[in-house]
DNA sequence: CTTATATCAGTGCCACTGAAATTT
DNA sequence: CAAATTTCAGTGTCACTGATATAA
């Protein structure tokens, strides 16, 4: 039972009637970004309480996941993707917040390593938890059909060559 | 098979290590995440030698398919649901393109009307070529696999209570 | 007078570019 | 000397807030 009613459906039908036969692919790629923009909205409803902004927040969540706890600007970025400028805005923040801290390279003058505090380390488990009870805003799928989900976006993934590097927590270690 | 070194994978993995045992959610909300970004990307790239970003994109969308391809400024931002002061600064830079002009309103002086120009109909309609015919980044997904994806994204959108307004193309007419 | 509409000035955030300073 | 690292100054985009001018 296809709503005519759902917008999604019906922005298809109005590129259709302008001579753009999508379908499919169009209803999906849209539906996904509806979604996505729905999660993040979400996220950042669940940050703000921290000031935290998804940005510092993935910095935050690197830092929290490497071995030392603390990582130079110049990885920070590169495990990013951002430009070193931006890291620097950005550290200069979490610093502010009392999240991060600047030390100094106990080798290379030239780097400068940024540490989380045990208060950043606080902070992040805190706001994951009110992200988990959510259920990351999927609590609306089973745990099958949120598999299912996985398993369409990895096909997605995979054609499109790289997966990411920066991603929240997918990388192990190595600290300066 | 689940392949150990997807970085979805290794993001939960990390997460468990730490004492969140987050799952399938919480792999398929990253999934999503990165997909997205890959999409906003390949628009970006696609739209970028028209000289449109996303914002001027999805405004011309909305005006390409009103009824007299014009509107108020205040009808245009609530159709995407934007701040007033947004709907002037993206006007501005598409009248400065030359795909939209500033019309007097004929019977309320108060309101400016924006209406899309010939030349923002063809930049529209080469934009959705190109966009088109890379099936909006999802061409590696069948299309009964773009539709089980719908379907999965459909029901977190109902979930979610209210669909979206603004989307590009899901507005049917009314002009002022 | 109140309301509606659009605009202007200013803020915050994020990412960039180019240039500078320091150290290797 | 050249290369690496970080930082500063400035730009562009986007979205907001608050204030203002005009008109209904």
């Amino acid at each position: 039972m296809p709503d005519a009613h759902d917008p999604v459906v019906k922005a298809d039908e109005n590129w259709r009637e302008r001579g753009w036969p999508f379908g499919a692919h169009f209803r999906a790629a849209l539906s996904l970004r509806q979604v996505d923009e729905m999660l993040r909205a979400r996220d950042a409803a669940n940050l703000q309480p921290f000031q935290l902004t998804s940005s510092r927040h993935e910095a935050l969540a690197v830092l929290y996941f490497s071995r030392d706890g603390q990582m130079s600007l110049g990885t920070l970025g590169q495990r990013l993707m951002v430009h070193p400028t931006s890291v620097t805005a950005t550290v200069d923040t979490l610093e502010r917040l009392g999240l991060v801290e600047r030390v100094a390279h106990p080798s290379d003058r030239r780097q400068t390593l940024a540490r989380i505090t045990p208060s950043g380390r606080e902070v992040m488990e805190q706001a994951c938890q009110l992200i988990a009870v959510e259920q990351f805003g999927l609590g609306s799928l089973s745990a099958s059909e949120a598999e299912s989900l996985c398993l369409l976006l990895k096909k997605v993934r995979r054609a499109a060559g790289l997966d990411r590097q920066g991603t929240a927590g997918a990388e192990a270690s190595k600290s300066s």
